[in-house]
This record gives structure tokens, sequence and C-alpha cells, in this order.
DNA sequence: CGAGACTTTGACCGTAGTCAATTTATGTGG
DNA sequence: CCACATAAATTGACTACGGTCAAAGTCTCG
């Protein structure tokens, strides 16, 4: 049952696949890349590192959640961190903002690691750009989504996003978050959520179990969960992370 | 009643009574910025203009939202861009985005106007991230507080920042929203927003009433609507708006 | 004064939260 | 490979926060 889609599990043997782009690969290039990479444990923090200097990273497999918690517990958490996404990092956590948590082990990279191609400088600048562009969808989510739909918009959000680096078979990808992880995302309760995930089974629409999700119908999902096609284009799609050659 | 705290109507008259911040103003970059100051009226769309240059603007008066629609009618307000604020406006407006929408008369100046220092450049970046860090408070409000906190957390963001361009006065600052804004605002309905604000009137909390604001006891009221003060260093204090001489 | 926008109120409903117990994984050590 | 410990998912009973609908009351302004 593992190993089916490797999400989770860091797997950076095919990562730097499509390094490149299109263009020849440089070995220098890709040795200064794995030199760069570093693996975190689930549950530890990202870039709180003492080495305060402020840096953009790649992530190269796993998931990583943005997170903030309130003095009396409450948490939030803003956004997942998938293969292929940019961030950055500033470990200069003053309190009340937001940390970057690995929800699974992790492998990031230095994004000045892949070379300074004025293009690539381009397409990190638009990862970010498109990362920033999610938050607003989130706010409308749990500004003005129902639960159902909150649901299903963020699945729906989280499929196109997996498929874009390759991690999606027949609309199933591997979704490692508890259904605590969930709520916190969502703005609802576990209980919550365990009944809205249901309900959701019950109607046919998705297939959710083990850290496993299918999606059914999805063109008919999109327009129940509200959900707007394609956010932004992922201009990194294949440089940083390809699914391992296994899958 | 009127002409008490002149937000809302615009009055560039002493916009740029601190343009130069501490050093010597320059003629050419006076002249320039008055050029580039653009009038809009209540209700009408910012930088929506045929002319599809991406550029900053510099709020001079007058309050924006950010806001999206979906196609259902659902609102949802992002943000409100108080005088002093910069934004960056595409004016590609692809459907499901987000639009500034001026909610009183506006001035908006375009930021180069101001001159290219390379520390005022520096203030503007600053700026839009200023910005854009809120958008995470926001997330936090609407997706973990309460409708209490929601709106007195709101509403000290707005007097914290309105109080950083003069615009407060012993705690009493003009909010020109109507309950539906808020609702829109926080994820509530407008009835409920109602409710809470005589909630919160009832008990000595703030005074609200023809678009003005008041609040007591304002260490407290932060601890109660879980707000972490000063979300970010202003540095673009008193630069680009100051309140009117004769307020 | 009248029209339209905004606020306020009441009655009622339903979505989502809370609490607590139970069941089902998922591990871990012997 | 089983026993135990722990984390996660699930269920039920009950509550409450917030939504909806509709009507009435206020403001504003031409």
């Amino acid at each position: 049952m593992s190993g089916h889609l490797a999400v989770g599990e860091p797997n950076a043997a095919a990562a730097i696949a499509g390094l490149a782009s299109g263009r020849q690969m440089d070995v220098a290039v890709v040795r200064n890349f794995w030199r760069s990479v570093e693996r975190i444990p689930a549950g530890a923090s990202v870039g709180a590192s003492p080495d305060a200097r402020k840096r953009d990273i790649v992530v190269v497999s796993g998931w990583i959640s943005e997170t903030r918690i309130l003095t009396d517990g409450r948490r939030q958490i803003f956004s997942f961190l998938l293969p292929g996404d940019v961030a950055t990092v500033s470990s200069e956590c003053h309190l009340g903002s937001r940390g970057l948590v690995a929800l699974t082990n992790v492998e990031v990279a230095d994004a000045d690691a892949l070379g300074g191609g004025s293009d690539r400088q381009r397409a990190i600048r638009q990862a970010i750009r498109c990362r920033e562009d999610r938050l607003f969808d989130h706010v409308v989510r749990i500004g003005r989504l129902t639960a159902k739909e909150r649901v299903l918009n963020l699945l729906l959000e989280l499929c196109e996003r997996l498929e874009v680096v390759g991690l999606v078979k027949e609309n199933t990808f591997r979704v490692p978050l508890t259904q605590e992880v969930f709520a916190d995302t969502l703005g609802l309760s576990v209980v919550h959520i365990n009944r809205t995930l249901q309900q959701l089974r019950r109607d046919g629409l998705v297939t959710v179990g083990r850290g496993t999700v299918t999606l059914h119908q999805r063109h008919k999902l999109a327009s129940v969960a509200c959900y707007q096609q394609g956010g932004c284009d992922h201009h990194l799609t294949g440089w940083a992370y390809r699914s391992p050659a296994y899958i």
C-alpha cells in the first residue's frame, strides 16, 4: 500500500529530472542543487534555524503547512506547500507570525542553488506570487463558503496543484493530512470535518480514506464548490519536482 | 458634524506635507506627484482603466476595498486600503480575481511619481509587504475568531492604521463603511453584524454610529479580540498623507 | 416631502461547535 | 506475532452561534 504515490516520503531521486527546464543541464548546477537539499522530519519547523538570513526555498518532496497558533491554542493553517512550491523563509519568527511546519518528512532545496538564469528568477517570483494569490482563494473559502464547499474547494485546489507535478493518477492522490489539520485549515471543528467528509462520500462525490483521495465528476464538483479552475499558471512546472519513476 | 475627521472626503490639500520624508522637497517631484493624482468617485473601481500597464498606486485620501464577487452573488472583501497605503494594480481583472473598489471618493497618486530614491523604493516595497501580511491576520479573523472577536479585531486594526496617518483623535476615527461591507469583510451576515455591534455597545467596549467609531479600553480590547499589536512597522508613515490642518 | 439606502427588530431555523465515549488504525517493544 | 499504548476517526446527544426572512424604523438627500 505504501510507495504507491510517494508524497510524504522523501523521494528526491528524480527531483531534478526537469531541473534544466528544457535546456542543457549544467553539472555544476546539479551538484549545487544537491548540496543545498535539506531533510526535515515530520513535525519540525522549516527555516527556523539560527542562520537568520532570508532566503527562498523550493519544496522537493513532502508537505509543509504555513501556520499560526493563537495564544489560547486555536490554530489556523494558511496554506500548504507542495513539491515544486517556493516560499520565502525569514526565520525572524516574531510571535504571532506564521511558521512553516513540516507535515511529513520533507526535502527542501535552496532556490538560489538552481542557478541565476533570468528566466528562472522570473519563474521563482511567479511561483511566490502564485502562493500569495492562493491566499485570496483561501479567504473566500473560509469567509463565504459552506463546510461542504470548503472541503471540496480545497480538495480541488490540492488536486490541481498535485496534478501539475505529476502526483495525480486518475483523479487520485495522496493527502497526508489528519482531519484535525483539515479543520484548522478550513476554520471548522474536527467533528464537523468528519461529518462533512462522510456526507461527501455518501453523495458519491469523493472517496477518502487512509491518506488517499479520489475526486469523482471533477467538473461538476468545481461548480458545486465555487472553484475557479487554474488560479494561476504554474510556470515552474516540472523543474523542481518529478514524481519518482516507479509510480 | 462633517469635516471633523475627513476620511472619505477627498482632502488632498495637505497630502504631500511629509512627502519629502525629512529631506528637502524637490519642486519637480511635487509637481510630478500632483500631476499623477487621480480622483475616483465612490463605487467606481480603481485601476480598471484600459491602459493595461501594471503599476503601484498610493492612496492619498479615501477608502478602497479589495473585493471578489462570486458567481452566485456572494461577496468577500479582502482588505481596505487607507490613506498612505500602497497597492499594485494590474487591470488584468481576469474573472474571479479581485478588484479594487472605491468605498468613498478617493484620490490616488502614482507611486512612481514620488521619485525613485532607493529608500523610497524600499519603503514602497515594505508597504506592499505590510498589506500582504495583513491578509494573514484576516484569515485568522474569519477562520478562528468569533463574531465579536472579528469585529473588535478589525476595528483595532483600522484604528492602529489610521492612527499612523494621524486620523485618530482620542481613540475616535471615521469608518465610512456600511454594516453590509463589514459583513462581507468578516464573513458574517448583516443582521449578525448589527447584533454584534449592539452587544459591543452594550458592553461599553465601543461607541459606533454615523460613520464614527470610538474604542474604549483599547488595551483590554486587544486581548479580548486576540489582537496582535502593530503587525508591521509602517515605514511610509507620514509621507503620503497628512490629515488636513483644520482637524 | 418622498425615494432609496441603511439600520434595527422579531421569530424561527439550521449549520456547525462542544463534550464525551467508542471504535479503528498505527505503531512499538517484548 | 501478539499485547499494549497512542493517535486518529467516528458516533451520539445536546447546545449555540450565526443565518434567513420579513417587516418596521431611521437617515440622507435631492
